[in-house]
RNA sequence: GCCCCCGUAGCUCAAAAGGACAGAGCACCGGAUUUCUAAUCCGGUGGUUGCAGGUUCGAUUCCUGCCGGGGGUACCA
């Protein structure tokens, strides 16, 4: 049973019967939602407060109104009005055991909803190129991208993941060069600097030029990758080491590390599309071809442009430039295009935020290929079943997932200067381990910069979100365990590491009441996630839920009446149920954004310190 | 110049689609433990939500202007 529904349908009737005013009109949403506080009860309503202008009355008369128009509602023990014009449904003893039964059989699932079946939604994220270690502004975009996709395939979306990998062009020449000029100073060839010229941003421009055998081969000094890692690689080339057979070497063992580091960060990826694979399979030539057709591009200076301007962009952009080159962004559009043409509906990328500038144009040159469908044509089939109306969206949004500062003891860790490289999501997995980073990348709204502190993550105290959540869970776990140490139930009690045994409803106190109204909220908290494509509020839910459980639990030691071992079997297998309940949620919710939920939690002062 | 984001407690951040007294954590002060793992909890101090207008029954939230901070603005990717 679905109350928040159910509730809501019965507002909307006694509306329309008092007064032949449609609720469901939008400017009436949120027609419930939970209330600010939980002690007011399960769900609340503001509409009466919206009505008042209409039947120009006060927002309270009007709550009273409806809600002796309401009568007995199904679910609902008590309609209260309060403040100004709240409504505030409290559920009754039934209701809140069916939630908890709900949460202990649907384990995994609990918390899902169908109402998006049918929309396909494909997310993009992390994306890095292969010209080099993930450091941790990549590790932020995967564990967002990762955990998103988690909750929108909750949310009932059917999802996919992709990584798109450049392994082709520029940046790849360029990594081939590097290794190749790795390789020749091993062999002791004598590089000299050189000043030539000016760069783009008119400053004197430096090369690296050497004479091998012959022939020169010089690289301008900006493009180097200069880490650690190149100079490994140069040492691995097979031979015949040539400029192409370098780049490949780089970029296909950079790509295994990629894949191999993202695997450990738990990060899944359904396809990995392969620019290379794109231009060979001839879909940029076919784009530049179709807009050509089109009549719209131009031809200036040599160069293909894109008639953007036309079509809301800033300026014309370049798609194929004078010396025959594509820019980066053709055979970007073309694999957008790729995606949509593979059947997916909605296109999700997460780009960093050097990338933001791009994202106008990717809109408008899906918008001139006729992909982009704008707001209403996206409306009317995300709104149709949903209880929160959506916000209108386009077809293709983009995140832009900011920057992420490492602070370590209060200090900013600046990027390593002799690596030349920042600090590393391996790096970052190894001392902070998976669980902490993870829950740190999403903690924050995505388009906030975040800092990630690392002294933080790693101490074991209730100021450490991510401790003070598996904790809740583990002390849950524990509690458990002792029922069974005390012969007061059965492993064969158990499902799924919950109890699983039946309740009397009659048993639920006020205790569980709230406990209980916190953890419903997970199938909202999840609805609104895909909705805002915002995964950090499964943090804030865990948060919440895990507090209300850390006060549940600790106001047994003052009052053993509230323990929930208690003597008396018709409470105690209450709470047992109650407290399953909550660590079913717990663990839901931590799996949608890849913490694991630990059974015990093990302190580090036990273990032996580990030295590097 | 233009575009985007952000200004909330001393610090880091919340505030759900415009609603209940703007909430947490840290820090500071004071309490609770013969434990269901205190890795916890309770209480207290602390706010003109950057400034000035506007819309509204109601604004941290929406609109306008200003002040301050960050990012972006390639025939690089």
């Amino acid at each position: 049973m679905d109350l928040e529904r159910l509730w809501r349908d019965t507002l909307v009737a006694s509306a329309a019967e008092l007064w032949k005013i449609d609720l469901l009109h939008p400017r009436f949403a949120p027609l419930i939602e939970p209330p600010s506080d939980f002690r007011f009860g399960d769900l609340a309503s503001g509409v009466a407060m919206r009505l008042a202008r209409d039947l120009k009355k006060p927002p309270r008369k009007i709550a009273e109104e409806l809600v002796a128009k309401l009568g007995d509602v199904p679910g609902a023990s008590r309609i209260d009005v309060a403040g100004a014009g709240f409504i505030n449904f409290i559920a009754g003893k039934a209701a809140l055991a069916s939630a908890v039964d709900a949460a202990r059989r649907e384990g995994p699932s609990y918390g899902r909803s169908d109402v998006r079946r049918g929309c396909r939604v494909l997310v993009e994220h992390t994306s890095a190129n292969p010209t080099g270690p993930l450091h941790i502004a990549h590790g932020r975009q995967a564990a967002i991208g990762d955990s998103l996709a988690r909750v929108l395939r909750h949310a009932g979306f059917t999802v996919g993941t992709e990584f798109y990998v450049n392994d082709t062009g520029r940046q790849i020449e360029n990594l081939g060069k590097s290794i190749l000029w790795r390789r020749y100073e091993l062999q002791g060839t004598p590089f000299r600097r050189e000043i030539r010229g000016v760069d783009d941003e008119g400053r004197p421009a430096a090369w690296l030029a050497a004479e091998i055998n012959g022939a020169r081969f010089e690289i301008e000094e900006r493009n180097l990758y200069r880490g650690d890692y190149i100079i490994e690689l140069a040492k691995r080339v097979p031979e015949p080491v040539t400029l192409g057979a370098c780049g490949r070497f780089g970029r296909d063992v950079l790509l295994a590390e990629i894949r191999r580091d993202l695997e450990d960060f738990r990060v899944a990826f359904d396809r990995w599309s392969s620019q290379e694979a794109l231009e060979r399979g001839g879909a940029v030539a076919d784009l530049v071809e179709k807009l050509k057709a089109r009549g719209l591009t131009f031809e200036k200076d040599g160069a293909v442009w894109l008639l953007s301007r036309d079509y809301g962009d800033t300026d014309d952009k370049v798609l194929v430039k004078k010396d025959g080159q594509y820019t980066y962004r053709t055979p970007d559009i073309a694999y957008h295009c790729d995606k949509f043409g593979r059947g997916w509906d909605r296109l999700v990328d997460l780009w960093g935020p050097d990338h933001h500038a791009h994202v106008l144009g990717m809109r408008v040159a899906l918008k001139m290929l006729g992909l982009l469908k704008e707001p209403d044509v996206m409306a009317g089939k995300e709104v149709s079943g949903t209880l929160v109306p959506s916000t209108p969206a386009e077809n293709f949004q983009v995140l832009i997932v900011q920057h992420c500062r490492l602070l370590k003891d209060g200090q900013e860790v600046k990027m390593g200067k002799r690596l030349a490289s920042y600090v590393t999501l391996r790096e970052l997995m190894e001392e902070v381990g998976v669980d902490a980073a993870r829950y740190f990348f999403v903690m924050r709204k995505t388009d906030s910069p975040l800092d990630f502190d690392m002294t933080l993550a790693l101490r074991q105290e209730a100021d450490n979100p991510v401790y003070y959540v598996q904790y809740a869970h583990a002390r849950i776990a524990s509690v458990l365990r002792k029922a069974v140490d005390k012969g007061l139930l059965r492993p064969s009690d158990f499902k799924e590491g919950v109890y699983a045994g039946p309740f009397e409803a009659d048993a639920l106190g006020a205790e569980e009441t709230l406990l209980i109204r916190h953890m419903s909220g997970l199938r909202r908290t999840v609805d609104r996630a895909a909705q805002a494509l915002d995964p950090s509020l499964v943090c804030a839910y865990l948060y919440s839920l895990a507090a209300a459980y850390q006060f549940y639990q600790t106001a047994g030691k003052k009052d053993p009446s509230k323990r929930i071992l208690v003597d008396d079997e018709r409470v105690r297998r209450m709470r047992l149920a109650s407290v399953s309940a909550v660590k079913a949620a717990l663990k839901t919710a931590m799996g949608l954004i890849g913490v694991e939920a630990p059974e015990r939690m093990e302190s580090v002062a036990a273990e032996p310190e580990a030295e590097s």
